[in-house]
DNA sequence: ACTGGCTCCTGAGGGC
DNA sequence: TGCCCTCAGGAGCCAG
């Protein structure tokens, strides 16, 4: 399932192999993505440059001079750079062929992902129109979260799932993130301290930060690799660790469901 | 405005 | 060993 630090360290991995190249061609061997990809992809698309690649959210933007590719991974989906002429394999379903000889591959199992076109500024698409900032730049504090959760009866792991409040927190950094600063994921928002904001701000931060420093040293290779999405063995102190040990008292951490997504926190040291 | 629940899809993993 | 069943997950969308 990538997150946003694979989707960050998937856009720089692959973004030398695309900046300034032209795309030939489009292949598309399955439009049923989440949604169909729009035939004005592949009407526009083919023979533009490739101007900039970038990330949003967990959204990946490949601009050219006549639009825009808005890209999503879903919960399975990869991309990798392959030999032109390389068979694809099943849901392999879509591919860029490039001006190098290598294609962009696109791999996505279960088809939560999606490919859409805009020709308008991506921002203003009702896809990215209304994200929050992005969790690790200076827009997103402990003031911001503080200010975003007043009123707010939401457990707070839903409100920083929260797309309109903080971009990028998936469900295993959202509970690693809690754990880190210390509260309860079922706390309800409004009801959180301003200094407990900052702390759970700075331990957002934190763990994205680590994890796309982990994905930087870890040795992956996007052309001609086996593509293979997931999180990056980073370690996880209570996500997937029901019942086991809590790194920081030992006690057994707990599993519960908040918002229809599995959630783990430690009883004492998370309150 | 907020909140909670549903939905898409398929591979993995548990139980027998 | 093998089969069947359940479930997880990102996030848009809808209903209350």
């Amino acid at each position: 399932m990538p997150e946003l630090p694979e989707v960050e360290t998937t856009c720089r991995g692959i973004a030398p192999h695309l900046l300034g190249r032209r795309i030939e061609a489009v292949r598309i061997r399955e439009r049923r993505l989440r949604w169909p990809v729009p035939r004005s992809l592949d009407r526009d698309l083919p023979g533009q440059k490739v101007l900039d690649l970038r990330r949003r959210a967990k959204y990946l933007l490949l601009e050219t001079a006549a639009g825009t590719a808005i890209l999503h991974l879903g919960m399975s989906g990869s991309l990798r750079l392959v030999a032109a002429g390389q068979a694809p394999e099943r849901h392999d379903h879509l591919d860029l062929v490039l001006d190098s000889g290598r294609c962009l591959r696109f791999r996505d199992p279960r088809r939560f992902g999606a490919l859409l076109w805009t020709r308008r500024a991506p921002e203003r698409h009702r896809l990215l129109r209304d994200l929050g900032p992005e969790p690790l730049e200076a827009s997103f504090d402990g003031g911001w979260l503080y200010q975003r959760s007043r009123g707010r009866r939401t457990a707070i792991k839903a409100l920083i799932m929260d797309s309109r409040v903080v971009v990028g927190v998936g469900n295993i950094y959202a509970n690693e993130s809690l754990f880190r600063a210390g509260i309860h994921p079922a706390r309800a928002a409004g009801r959180i301290s301003r200094a407990r904001c900052e702390r759970l701000a700075a331990a957002i931060k934190a763990v994205l930060a680590e994890a796309i420093e982990a994905g930087g040293t870890t040795l992956r290779d996007f052309v001609d690799g086996d593509g293979r999405p997931g999180y990056f063995r980073q370690s996880l102190a209570v996500y997937g660790r029901a019942d086991k040990p809590c790194p920081a008292c030992g006690a057994a951490i707990r599993e519960s469901r908040i918002a229809q997504r599995s959630t783990f926190h430690c009883p004492r040291c998370q309150r």
